[in-house]
DNA sequence: CTATTATTCAAGTTATCGCTTGAATGATCT
DNA sequence: AGATCATTCAAGCGATAACTTGAATAATAG
């Protein structure tokens, strides 16, 4: 009840809104989406210096969107709960929904062609079942072998044309990679098409397929 | 799409972000829950000078949570869609979850005590068609005219103490204000209950009672 | 057309943020 | 204990944001 309790409420919840409206952090949450990380792997990842990544994820752990513990003599950073994910979500939802630059940009990755609608996880699953449908996996090696849909296929976008004879051509391919804030799939959605393959993009990524509760793979 | 389409995309993602980390903008949201408002009326509620709040306006619009049409001399804003409202929603739920401070600055509010648990908008909707509740408003008496849940008496905290020897002592009281960002039932129900009256504060406000479909009652 | 009213724009000031650099802490290994 | 590694802290710099003030624009009324 100090000076005004209104404006403390409002300035807690302006703390965790803040946390999210840079860029660098939006990066490391899309990392952690993926699984718990330390903070050296994150600042390789992302690019950062690793001050600044840790000074990034204090940040984060201040409004209380991760939580971090102690493993040795590394400090173990995640997302401390599905809210997190569930607001970058519905943060990412409302930019897509309401803002035509986001339209442009994704328009851009892919080659100016109008992107074909994503595949649903379910649907996904159902045709993974009846064996017509080729996963593609692109993220890093490393975010493979940590867990990946199973039978997906792991490739980088620069490596994507190597894999290509590789397909079956009878049957459409869906991407995937770390999340709805991930491009990779995008591009590499954009590639296959303009090598006339028939490509589409699933609608999130792994973290997603995780969170239904899907079968997950680990291994490379 | 220049130099990164990824940092690019991130880049709107945080501008929404950005749009609600400052707690001047999340009160003009929470007036805007309410309904729509020109800019003269949002600076007299907030405090803010007419310029700042103008200039705070057409951020929320860059990130289109809001929209504004011309209304002849007068510019009235109001929130884009219900997405909106979810956005602040989720913020404020994970805020309240999470951070140690909320909880301590709401139970300041309510004097020490622990404040009982909110009464869910079913619940309440069933006690007032039984008639075993009163309803109260404790928002400004321009707001309440704009809208209110039916058979709600109005007050405001300061004038609280006046209309208790009106009410009927063995019905529950249920305080209502705009919303989950608003204090004024919380200090109602401290108030209240601090008088020896049982009175317990509506989950959400009416903007979320509203969002229900249930029946609002115009005029004061 | 001029005056009036509501809103927006533009410039300037102060505070805050993000990033870098270099030193300090904490935990493990020898 | 001393050495080493991962992370954090602290100080400093440039860029950006918030707020104020005063002028500019838009729509209406006389």
């Amino acid at each position: 009840m100090s000076i005004s309790p209104k404006l403390a409420l409002l300035e807690e919840y302006a703390l965790v809104a803040r946390a999210l409206s840079a860029p660098a952090r939006l990066m490391l949450l899309e990392q952690l989406a993926q699984g718990e990380r330390g903070v050296e792997a994150m600042a390789d990842k992302t690019g950062l210096t690793i001050a600044n990544c840790s000074q990034h994820l204090q940040q984060l752990r201040r409004a209380a969107l991760v939580t971090s513990r102690r493993d040795g003599k590394a400090v173990i950073y995640r997302l401390t709960d599905a809210k997190t994910l569930a607001l970058m979500d519905l943060l990412r939802i409302v930019a897509e929904r309401n803002l035509a630059q986001v339209e442009r940009i994704l328009r851009g990755l892919s080659g100016g062609e109008d992107a074909p609608e994503p595949v649903s996880r379910e649907d996904l699953a159902a045709r993974i079942a009846e064996g017509s449908v080729t996963v593609l996996d692109v993220r890093p090696a490393d975010e493979f072998a940590a867990g990946h849909i199973p039978g997906a296929l792991n490739t980088t976008l620069a490596e994507i044309e190597r894999i290509v004879p590789t397909l079956d051509p009878t049957a459409e391919i869906v991407a995937y990679c770390r999340g709805p804030y991930c491009v990779y799939a995008h591009q590499a959605v954009a590639a296959l098409r303009k090598l006339g393959l028939t490509a589409r993009r699933l609608d999130g990524g792994l973290p997603e397929w995780r969170e239904d509760g899907r079968q997950v793979l680990t291994g490379a």
